[in-house]
RNA sequence: GCGUCGGUGCCCGAGUGGACUAAGGGAGUGGCCUGCAAAGCCAUGAUUCACGGGUUCAAAUCCCGUCCGGCGCUCCA
């Protein structure tokens, strides 16, 4: 059975979906005001990589990620550039759907914008109002009232007492709050911002109530599973706690969230200089190998990116890569039965919140099984392991197949005498045009079921 | 300051009371294979899991303390 890490409950619980082989997923999406950085690209990875396992398990995924395109940060970078919130916020867009396209992030089943769900947001702003949850500052908005919500910080484990203490650390409080926890549902309009009419006067959405108003939207108003980075756990998914559940609805079943991502050994930031955005990083490394250092990291751990820990998986999926070359060269059935007990120590290691290292372990554990298989001649059990693999690694989205590439004529030419050099033991002559063709960029591997050849 | 998570070999990184004689990957070294390579296979590496105490028949794993690091501590930023 899938088990999970659940931040809300802080322990490793059993996953009984809602609906019988069915998961409702709403993770939590960009700001879209600046370039994706490789720390979005692991939410995106860590939450992208649960939901292909759970289809791998066999459950229908409905995978919901919004877009916030209106922010206070959308508003202030519009106003430097001199753009308008609408153009620089689907501009970013376009540039974060390329870049996860590039990285092999399945586009989610809904998309759903922030702008588009205004009218439901103060529908819900009002349900909140008549409840008795929620308050209006003439002149600032509208805001939640945490005392409506008992259990106000449980998402991180701490108390609302606890929470009343620790406010104002490192932000100044709003003096005309009734209580410092409280946070803004609809702000009021101030001048040169995007404006919406509302019962409370014109004005723009808080942070928080967007994710509500569109996850229910689309999901119905108890879903399974709410994902996003660890950063969003306080205030943002609390906030989205308090104001479901004040407003008398399920929400999230469970929540998850994702670590961090360090680099050489800090915190990736702009303030540190260590910023590295996604497109940057896939220009000098194949998405692969990305993907693969994210895979061999414990999704709740904070990772290192490292040129030493890329240089780590780009090595590891060159193993993987060249056992796929070699199967194929031997013309082994990809569609081979399986090694049903690699599957199942796999399936224990993803059911047990999702254990991607230890997943990993037992693909190269089949790679080696493999290899020494078509070492010794046996094609039944390399076959297994081939196949096995195969449908491991799509399993948590690794492509083993070299990255597309184009022979040209001369290169094919050179190949083809080197055979024929060969052929004739001619091996000064075929040493020659192995260092013209590494030259070019490829090497060339001979084995028993005929010369391979891949890009350097 | 408060809360929380963590500190494992040369590097990345699993493992959270007994099969750990610490997974897996990368790098290194030796051997096998190969015309030579490449790829692959085999062998090899932490007497030890930040440090100091403690609990236990048994601890990397639990408890206490210290040091170091990540993340969070409303709207704004």
């Amino acid at each position: 059975m899938v088990s999970f890490y659940d931040t809300r409950l802080r322990e490793i619980v059993p996953f009984v979906p809602l609906v019988d082989g069915r998961v409702s997923m709403y993770v939590c999406g960009p700001t879209v005001y600046d370039d994706p950085h490789v720390g979005h690209a692991r939410t995106a990875f860590t939450f992208d990589m649960i939901r292909r396992y759970l289809q791998w398990r066999g459950f229908e995924v409905v995978f919901v990620s919004n877009i916030t395109d209106i922010d206070d940060k959308i508003i202030a970078r519009a106003a430097e550039t001199g753009t308008t919130e609408t153009e620089l916020a689907t501009r970013y867009e376009q540039v974060y759907t390329e870049q996860m396209d590039r990285f092999g992030i399945a586009r989610p089943d809904h998309q759903p914008h922030a702008t588009a769900y205004v009218e439901q947001m103060l529908d819900f702003i009002g349900n909140l109002m008549d409840r008795g949850a929620a308050y209006a500052i003439e002149g600032k908005g509208v805001y939640f009232s945490v005392a409506a919500h008992s259990r106000y910080g449980d998402l991180i484990g701490r108390t609302t007492e606890e929470l009343r203490e620790g406010a104002g650390a490192r932000v100044e409080v709003d003096v005309d709050k009734i209580d410092p926890l409280d946070f803004a549902l609809w702000k009021a309009a101030k001048p040169g911002e995007p404006v919406w009419d509302s019962p409370w006067g014109p004005g723009r959405p808080g942070w928080h109530i967007e994710c509500v108003a569109m996850a229910t939207d689309l999901l119905g108003e108890t879903f399974d599973i709410h994902g996003g980075g660890d950063d969003l756990a306080f205030p943002h998914h609390q906030n989205e706690v308090a104001e479901a559940e004040g407003a008398g609805l399920g929400f999230a079943r469970h929540w998850i969230h994702g670590a961090m991502l360090n680099v050489n050994g800090e915190k990736m930031a702009k303030s540190l200089g260590n910023f590295t955005t996604l497109s940057d990083l896939l220009d000098i490394c194949d998405p692969q190998v990305l993907r693969l250092l994210m895979l061999q990291t414990h999704y709740r751990t904070v990772m290192e990116l490292s040129d030493d820990a890329l240089a780590g998986a780009a090595g590891a999926l060159d193993r993987l890569r060249s056992w796929n070359r070699r199967a194929q060269a031997a013309r082994l059935n990809p569609s081979a039965a399986r090694d049903r007990d690699a599957v199942a120590r796999f399936t224990a290691a993803m059911d047990d919140d999702f254990g991607t290292p230890a997943a990993l372990a037992v693909v190269f554990d089949l790679v080696r099984e493999g290899n020494a298989a078509l070492d010794s001649g046996d094609t039944t059990r390399a076959e297994t392991a081939h196949s096995t693999v195969r449908n491991l690694a799509r399993a948590l989205g690794l492509l083993l197949r070299d990255s597309a590439f184009h022979l040209d004529t001369k290169v094919e030419l050179l190949l083809a005498e080197r055979d024929e050099a060969r052929e004739a033991k001619d091996f000064a002559a075929a040493d020659r045009i192995r260092d013209e063709l590494a030259a070019r960029g490829i090497t060339v591997e001979d084995t028993p079921d005929g010369t391979i050849w891949r890009k350097t």
